[in-house]
DNA sequence: TTTT
DNA sequence: TTTT
């Protein structure tokens, strides 16, 4: 009913724009979030996967990039899918709708970023529908 | 840098109570977080396992069932274990610090609940020692 | 650059539905959020006004009543205007884009709500335009 | 029953620590947050007061001046007072439990904060008690 | 100036 | 009455 999550942390990798069978752009990034505690004494992160789509997917891939801070606003989201053995293999994502970025290159432009309200990923005929590499449905990204 | 969840869903079994070997009450359940559109025609959900420690853990034990509405507030983590082929599984969850009980039998307690600020889960030497049967670490739970 | 608000609470009076001058369904209401601790021993509330537009202004209207436990989500606003003093007054709410309802009647519609994305209540001319009581711009609701 | 915000801006201006009337610290500022769409061709931003407690409330003194950009989590809060013309005024801000500072003068420090949970600007006997300029409970700060 |  |  509710599904609200808003994490900051910086990218692991640089991100990896790909596109459905019928064109829609979709970017993936996985970011390290420190917690705040130690364990033993020392500090860790979750490295947690996100996933973007459309206009925001498109600015994530053109002006991110591997260590770059970022707030990414989304839902969390659980897709299933069968590995290459014969088993169901389950995937826990943020699917984000707002993705701001905290650093850039040159200061001018700190603090920009791209919002999409709206976009959960699902199905809209707007895409131009050049047959790519993907499926639409529920793949591995 | 932060981590931040918000779900309002409802329990998919009763909670499940349990204790660390040094004492510490946890409590997992999974909600199920209907999404707020439809994939080809039909109604989805995601499947969220939240965690819960010492006295959240302890209320949503006593006063949770499958079914009830909760809302849950926390941070997402991911532990990761060796399973019993060998094989390292990643596991994601929310561990939260604030469980608000949004039903009740009864009408005179409804939108009660237990928040619990100041807890990550993490090492506090709070407890009462009792051995158990798990272990305070990472496992699978 | 992020601005996002998730209460919970109760409203305090009836819904107030209204239409702005081109017609754009608007409604306000007051929710009761409990603090999590207490101040000298007693139990206070924050008295929090939220604004909705469109199609969730028409759900909250229909459905919401004095009393009823509501999930919001939206973000933090201010507006100011100058009263009938000639001094300018500045008033915050919360403009919800997603209000849940947490309680009906009957059990069976428990649980439902409705979700607005992409409306910030902004001029949006996909209204019918009927001249009403109030004006679109920044006037005091 | 769950009152949470989360927020990214920038400083309008130097925050001011000062102490309650049993030293207890506390820093409060203004954060600017652009708002995510325009009104009337032109860019608008929220002012939007936050208030912090004690560790929080150095750390913010400390670290943060006007321009910087931070992130900050808490709750919403409405004091009231009486002013000097007897009249009671309404004051909302956020009470944060958790800042995270989003720029440093050196890169070395970047991404760093203070986060303090538990904490909600609530009577706790943990303070040294130097009198100083204010009264711990509800004045205008 | 409020909800349960 | 404000930030970049």
């Amino acid at each position: 009913m509710l599904n609200r999550t808003i994490l900051i942390g910086r990218l692991t990798k640089d991100p990896e724009l790909r596109h459905t069978s019928n064109g829609t752009a979709t970017t993936s990034f996985t970011i390290a979030v420190d917690r705040p505690f130690q364990t033993n004494g020392k500090k860790e992160a979750d490295f947690i996967p996100v996933v973007t789509w459309r206009q925001t997917a498109e600015a994530c891939a053109n002006y991110l990039s591997k260590g770059k801070l970022v707030a990414v606003e989304g839902r969390i989201q659980i897709r299933n899918y069968e590995n290459n053995e014969g088993r169901r293999v389950y995937v826990t994502e943020v699917v984000a709708d707002n993705v701001r970025f905290l650093e850039f290159g040159n200061r001018e432009d700190s603090g920009s970023g791209t919002g999409e309200r709206g976009g959960y990923g699902g199905r809209r005929d707007d895409d131009d529908g050049l047959p790519i590499d993907i499926s639409d449905d529920d793949l591995p990204f």
